[in-house]
DNA sequence: GTCCGTGATCGAAGCGCTTCGACCGCTCGA
DNA sequence: TCGAGCGGTCGAAGCGCTTCGATCACGGAC
């Protein structure tokens, strides 16, 4: 709680001296900054927050907009929340928390209020709400993920389409000509953004080469996942020789679950690609290869995008997708027929 | 964007009074009061964070520190999250994020630079490196869980203890004479602060009432939860005619299913009580009674022990347990020894 | 020797709000 | 009738910082 006058004082300069020391803003010969240093480390001065957001008009916050609806996956959206808060830091801001009702309404708040420098807008819907707010607030905003009408928004996500297409080209490259894909529950593919581009991506990558492609979007259900199970015998059956999985990670356990059970070896009958796991595929038994979703990449990536737009750099109003990448584990090879 | 002297040259008055009608804290003639309220409405005035926290000495704001540990239950935290955040809206304050690594160093750095009013503390383990730093701190801080040294600490918490004891309470008063525990994996007996509450009490009270009463804590593992299986089969064949479930939702889950899969009815042969779940214990087949672990109350009550910290009320240094209540949904009876 | 440019530092003016003390006119009790 | 008291309002002093000139000493160029 000491004040810029006590290190001004102690350090024997003025007080606007102390803040061209610590802010770098002006040249300071090198013993006054090395007095001033010291004397802050002594008193532990840290600049009083309001004090710096009233003159220096600059928060030094990023609100966070979470809308936590009942059907979004924790872990994952846990993950991002922390990414976030991780990326925010390295450039010494910090995360404000807006959730529910209030992702809209704290908007507008605090775009007004003047308690952000910009929003971070997480857990982004189709035909989400804070689109119009985004476009009518005074605010820098990212959003991480795409909603349909993205028109005139700096939008920041994993490229879906090309990571569903990455994990055809492996497949294809290995002799599969015949692979499924394990989705979501159906209801997913209205509420979230990203199901619909993972198939389209899939789909359209395997139609480009040539690949047979068949599509199941297990149900959401108790701990047994039946339609999970239900939906690998299907697939297997139906003379799948690639599995690609795009679901959560019970699914994951329980489809390499039932191909165990079937009979099936992986990679050696049957190969398995996830695509899109914000979780460690390569725990599971067998490890699994992957086109991960990294949050990290994401958020880190959002809030540069948000840091340049703090700092009046100018952000194309676009959507920024990042590359996947592929990420072998063992868990894909050649299909039996190709070997036999 | 407003600033307060328009609204006080459109309303007529002064700054001053614009201030005081706003926050009430001097008598305004109605008239006038109406007036500005008008203006500020007109205008979507907000006053200015930054100028009222250098002014107000007031951030409204509270960080929430929440390391985010590995193995942190990503559901119930989010819900505990969610619920801080909610709870501090009603009082008008915002939620501060400070994650990881931060927990600490965050909590220093919000204290001494005046970000915010007060802290609390979230996924509290017994031997919290928060405890010392909250001690030291000159920010009103409110533990949500008990660590074990929490001499001068203000907590708050579910009276784990006395929810167990309501669990074996009903299981004893309906004529059960043997239960069995079933509770988290051996390791959060360790990292976390709640599940040898659970233990404690349940022994304790089963043992006061002449209950038998086995223990079993399955070991973590993939979807199969193998062990919960055993757990459920060793305890249903040991004896036990009641099953108390202190564990996840896929426990709960799996424990259900298995008792299916030996002919278990519930309730008619084996009573099952859920101690401690954040989850809606009544959505399963069979719906369960519960005593729940509600992240609102908890929540609630520390925001509210923080504002009247803040506000200089003064709150005793304590641990404050809210009253366990139970919930039935039918899925106890006595056992069946006893009506035969 | 004078002048000017440059690096280093300082003083003071805000940033937009809250709050203290003062003021003014009115009512009511003595 | 007079003054105390009070409801209602205003002006101004900060809150702690950033930042814009201004200042000053010093060296090099002419």
């Amino acid at each position: 709680m000491a004040k810029i006058h006590e290190v001004a004082r102690a350090a024997g300069v003025s007080i606007s001296t102390v803040s061209y020391a610590l802010s770098g803003k002006r040249p300071i010969a090198p013993e006054t900054r090395r007095r001033i240093e010291e004397a802050a480390r002594e008193l532990d001065y840290q600049p009083n927050a309001g004090a710096r957001m009233l003159a220096g008009r600059r928060t030094q916050i990023f609100a966070l907009t979470e809308p936590f609806r009942a059907d979004t996956h924790a872990p994952a959206h846990m993950a991002f929340v922390l990414a976030t808060s991780i990326a925010a830091r390295k450039y010494e801001y910090d995360i404000l928390l807006l959730t529910e009702e209030e992702a809209s309404a704290g908007m507008r708040r605090v775009a007004s209020s003047g308690l952000a420098d910009g929003v971070l807008v997480l857990d982004v819907a189709p035909d989400d709400e804070r689109v119009a707010l985004a476009r009518r607030i005074a605010l820098p905003c990212v959003f991480i993920g795409v909603p349909d009408d993205h028109e005139g928004l700096v939008c920041v996500d994993l490229d879906f389409e090309a990571a569903a297409a990455l994990a055809v080209d492996r497949l294809a490259d290995l002799g599969h000509r015949s692979i499924g894909l394990i989705g979501h529950p159906p209801a997913s593919y209205v509420r979230s953004n990203f199901p619909p581009r993972v198939r389209r991506g899939l789909e359209g990558r395997a139609a480009e080469l040539g690949v047979d492609c068949a599509v199941v979007l297990p149900e959401a259900d108790g701990p047994r996942r039946t339609p999970v199970r239900a939906a690998v015998r299907e697939l297997v059956e139906g003379g799948a020789t690639a599995l690609v999985l795009h679901c959560d990670d019970t699914s994951h356990a329980v489809a390499l679950d039932e191909l165990a059970a079937l009979g099936r070896r992986v990679p050696d009958d049957v190969s398995v690609v996830s695509v899109g796991a914000t979780f460690d595929t390569s725990a599971f038994h067998p490890p699994i290869d992957s086109v991960p979703l990294v949050p990290s990449a994401s958020c880190e990536l959002a809030v540069e995008l948000a840091m340049r737009m703090v700092d009046g750099g100018d952000v194309p109003a676009a959507v920024h997708l990042i590359a996947p990448e592929y990420r072998a584990h063992g868990s894909t090879a050649p299909p039996p027929s190709a070997s036999a």
